[in-house]
DNA sequence: GCGACAG
DNA sequence: ATCTTGTCGC
């Protein structure tokens, strides 16, 4: 099926997808790779509309870059909240299949069943894919959680309707925490546990570091 | 009804 | 998301 045209048929698809979606699962044993996608935007008038993604795969015990992808193109869909997914899906999914590694687990810049229809990017992105994702939010977007602990590794509980979506996690001792989430294939545990892995420096997954930078550098010599 | 609202 | 300098602190 082609790409909805409309936030009215993109909410439709997101209702009639949601209930594919599997939280539940443990992941199988460590990663070996760990891949990070992100989606850079230009704002001025004459640019308007480009895009740039990129996809970083690391090797998730080094943290190496095993490869990397990126592809300039248009938004084809406005920015509209909880409608992330369809204006960065098409740019990201043509990355990822012509990608020669195959990744254990994505990390998405967003949220995954932390949505207020359950199924952010992470989800739409696990599901067209097949491989297990979750979401990492640098702020919050649904839920309400209690305090977090000051250490590394503190988290709280996201709550949104009664459920428990994700979970705010400190990263950094004495840094703001991110919203994990789990997709899809994954479970919030297991997510948690990844992103952890993942940040030894910064607040942010070394993995949405590399893409975040990667599809910068491509926005950027596209307007030079 | 009003504001808030991933990137 | 993007526009942007200096500045406080480990």
């Amino acid at each position: 099926m082609t790409f909805p045209a409309t936030p009215e048929e993109a909410i439709a698809l997101q209702e009639r997808l949601r209930d594919r979606v599997r939280v539940d699962v443990p992941l199988p044993g460590n990663p070996a790779l760990v891949a990070g996608v992100d989606v850079a935007y230009a704002d001025s008038e004459d640019t308007e509309g480009l895009v740039a993604g990129a996809i970083v795969i690391l090797d998730a015990a080094t943290l190496d870059v095993v490869e990397s992808a990126s592809l300039v193109g248009r938004a084809e869909f406005p920015y509209v909240p909880g409608l992330l997914a369809f204006r960065e899906l098409p740019t990201l999914l043509s990355i990822w299949e012509g990608l020669r590694h195959r990744p254990d687990v994505v990390v998405c810049d967003g949220y995954g069943v932390a949505h207020p229809r359950r199924f952010g990017l992470a989800c739409h992105f696990g599901l067209l894919t097949g491989v297990p994702t979750f979401g990492v939010g640098k702020t919050a977007f649904v839920g309400s959680h209690a305090p977090v602990g000051d250490a590394r590794g503190a988290s709280a509980d996201l709550m949104f309707e009664g459920d428990v979506v994700g979970r705010a996690l400190r990263t950094r001792t004495g840094v703001k925490p991110v919203f994990v989430s789990a997709g899809h294939l994954i479970d919030l545990d297991g997510a948690c546990s990844v992103t952890l892995s993942l940040t030894s420096g910064y607040r942010l997954p070394e993995t949405t570091r590399q893409a975040d930078r990667l599809s910068r550098d491509a926005l950027r010599t596209a307007m030079s």
